[in-house]
DNA sequence: CTCCATTCGGAACAGGTGTTACGGTAACAG
DNA sequence: CTGTTACCGTAACACCTGTTCCGAATGGAG
């Protein structure tokens, strides 16, 4: 059954197009016509794949935090202690380079058009409520003696800090290199006591 | 001259019209005659205004940057001290009331389709130095003591912090009620020791 | 009043949009 | 080989978009 394969295949290429266009063109112009084209294809295939221009925004979305996903659960797994993981989750989450650059971008124009949009909405939410309980897990582990409330506040500051960064130096390159976005990172986990090398007890 | 004074007024009227189109509808409904009828007029007085579409964006966009300068001005030049400033200056900026909230949206709207518009991406980039100027000026005149270093990694960490909390809670309401934008923002002042009551030498 | 300039509503236009339906075509079963 | 089936490119459809343009109001000057 190669078929179902070629399916999925075809959807996440579909998908991929949909963030091509959204990075480089924008949602004005994220069409239909648009994303056959950036996938090499026709409207035709794009239609068949998909019942409507929102379920292939849909898909993309929801493919996207699936792919974060499983990047920061890597991350997660392959740190040695919770403040590593910690700092690498929310490193990752910031524009460093052109790919996370434009993810920065695809994630801000998938938030736009859920305005909108009541099923890109609901995925946006229920994504980023997992992705708070992750950071305040996460937090909760690097600083255990910690109250709840206080984890609260600090694991919001800091997801609330890389996406914010994430988009500023999206939409201005120049303006915010890497170095200064780490050396925000930096400061902020070590003013929260977070960074590795701070006592934990 | 009662002429220029109603130009400059229904300039302002179809701006705000802009905002409460984008606030309501998104980026994708922003059309011209959406414009027109939230502004209770025809396309014909909007295309009068503005030779396009996207002066009438930028106009806008400009409007809206306009406004929010006086506001944190007037905060600014009635706050006692540095850091009560620098903490109203944040707190403004976040997404706490229906008003605050759509500020959020739309210009997360605006900063969407500045990635397709090239006076409106300049548009974004200098509001947003002088606004990171602002807030690192603050930060300076609240810890004299700071090197440049640290008062611009930690200026970027709470501009990007209220930025990214503002976007978070205007795409859900419900998950970031206004307490818990305050808590973070205290915690991050106390934490970088920005609050009032600390010791400033 | 007339005359004129200005303003603006509303129709019209060309082009682009999402979506649908029709044919051709390639792969596979027999 | 033939027949069938799923797939997908193409061309249409109706609608919506930004923009233009014409004519009708409006209001002040002589």
């Amino acid at each position: 059954m190669s078929r179902t394969a070629d399916r999925s295949a075809q959807g996440e290429a579909l998908s991929r197009a949909v963030w091509s266009v959204l990075a480089g063109q924008g949602l004005e112009r994220l069409t239909v016509r648009a994303v056959a084209t950036a996938a090499g294809c026709t409207t035709g295939l794009v239609m068949h794949r998909f019942p409507n221009r929102q379920a292939l925004l849909l898909h993309a979305r929801q493919l996207l935090h699936e792919m974060t996903r499983a990047r920061v659960e890597a991350l997660e797994a392959e740190a040695a202690t919770p403040r590593v993981a910690l700092r690498a989750v929310l490193h990752q989450g910031m524009a460093l380079d052109e790919q996370t650059r434009q993810e920065a971008i695809v994630w801000m124009g998938f938030l736009a058009a859920a305005v909108a949009d009541d099923q890109l909405i609901e995925e946006h939410r229920r994504n980023n409520r997992a992705w708070r309980e992750r950071v305040e897990r996460l937090t909760a582990a690097a600083a255990p003696e910690w109250t709840a409330a206080r984890v609260s506040a600090v694991a919001l500051a800091l997801i609330t800090m890389a996406e914010g960064v994430a988009v500023y130096a999206a939409a201005d390159p120049a303006a915010f290199p890497p170095a200064d976005q780490e050396s925000m990172l930096d400061a902020a986990l070590v003013a929260f006591e977070l960074a590795d090398g701070d006592g934990e007890g």
